[in-house]
DNA sequence: AGTAATTTTTAGTCTTGTCTAAAAATATTT
DNA sequence: AAATATTTTTAGACAAGACTAAAAATTACT
């Protein structure tokens, strides 16, 4: 069995380490889950054990196969909730992100598949992160940042990198949507901001927003 | 905050006794929640001093006003919860109990209250419990039980008193459900058992099944 | 290479919730 | 009313998970 403790480390190690293959330092992890250093060695010596981390002194953590896995059904659930919480629920997108914290945890397979079914087997969730299938699988993400686009250019908002609350509300605010048509109009030299284009209307935005905004062209 | 641990207390003294309002036994709590006279002990001291619960040593414990409106909202969050897995995601009503016994710990009074909007406010769970509202009211179950019926008249099937899987399977392997217009044919003093009459059929149905089938009429 | 800074681990403590065994209180019999 | 049985509480221990402070290992710098 593993612990609601042990997943949110299985977690922040897969998402710490491209999907938990390489090597996390202790610190980055307790950073991650707002602990200290000697909660982190203390669990990932338990996940080791457990055989789903790889683990040597000094040397940083990484998941087995086994350890991939329960991490990929973590996140499957956390998406196919946020997926449920906005589809279905009507909350906005800014609003699900600590309520799927919660619901990550509930332990039944059944459960998680027949919600897949019921959600019409959705491939992202609503910040656009992908939905690991079964097996922990995803095609892997093609939108780029839109920073990288071409000036005069244009695609659709497909993924959002920070999907803190903050950050949403600042997209909301300015009726920045998932799928909205961009198109770039400008870059700035000075500052790396842009200026951008909607269908319903022109924008500046800055280089810490533009760093968060990927387009599928 | 109301712990995990707490929440499932509370739901055990407001089930034992009327809604929490009459004293229960440490021994009766034990045995409920499969844990140790002690372990009670403890936790109720605990919930007394959060102002969840009255308790005098050696005399039981009942549930503050306070209490009882936290115990209604897990039993809330329980059922709602039970409707959708029935209702949206096609559990069968033998399915649901312990994913709900995972899910009524979420946190999130929205999460319940568009969760309740989505179902479309139901009154009752798919084993006929009634759901409180907000406030932790409902209305009194006007059903009564099957062997309280005059021989010759039929009622339908409104609330199964016991909802263990294993009763609930016994139900769906003799194809009786919730809704069902059922006659009472027969009572056979001997052992208390009763020839019944749906729609669909004619059958015999031991007293202690007889015990758990309330109809309304 | 040798010292300093940083990171990681270990050692020991704390809280929550649980348990067993023993003591205390209450309830039931005789 | 006393003796016995049952229930409840207390005392002490344990596991999980987290923390602080100190020690050890690694990395960075001169
Ligand atoms: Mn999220
Ligand atoms: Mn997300
Ligand atoms: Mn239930
Ligand atoms: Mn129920």
């Amino acid at each position: 069995m593993v612990t609601l403790s042990e997943e949110n480390y299985l977690k922040a190690i897969y998402h710490l380490g491209k999907q938990g293959k390489e090597a996390v330092s202790t610190n980055a992890i307790a950073e991650h889950i707002e602990s200290k250093a000697s909660s982190v060695t203390d669990m990932i010596k338990k996940l080791a054990t457990k055989n789903l981390a790889n683990y040597i002194k000094y040397q940083g953590v990484s998941l087995t196969e086994e350890g991939r896995l329960a991490a990929a059904l973590v996140i499957r659930k956390h998406r196919l909730w946020e997926v449920f919480l906005v589809n279905k629920l009507n909350f906005s997108w800014d609003e699900v992100h600590d309520i799927a914290e919660q619901l990550e945890h509930v332990k039944s397979l059944q459960l998680v598949n027949k919600l897949d079914a019921f959600l019409e087997y959705p491939t992202h969730d609503p910040h656009g992160d992908p939905i690991p299938d079964k097996d922990g699988n995803y095609s892997p993400i093609k939108s780029i940042n839109i920073l990288e686009i071409d000036t005069g250019k244009e695609g659709t908002l497909s993924f959002v990198k920070d999907s803190s609350d903050v950050f949403l509300r600042y997209l909301n605010k300015n009726n920045l949507a998932l799928g909205d048509t961009i198109k770039v109009l400008d870059f700035e030299p000075f500052d790396n901001s842009l200026t951008i284009e909607t269908t319903t209307k022109k924008m500046i935005i800055s280089k810490e927003v533009a760093q968060n905004l990927y387009l599928s062209v």
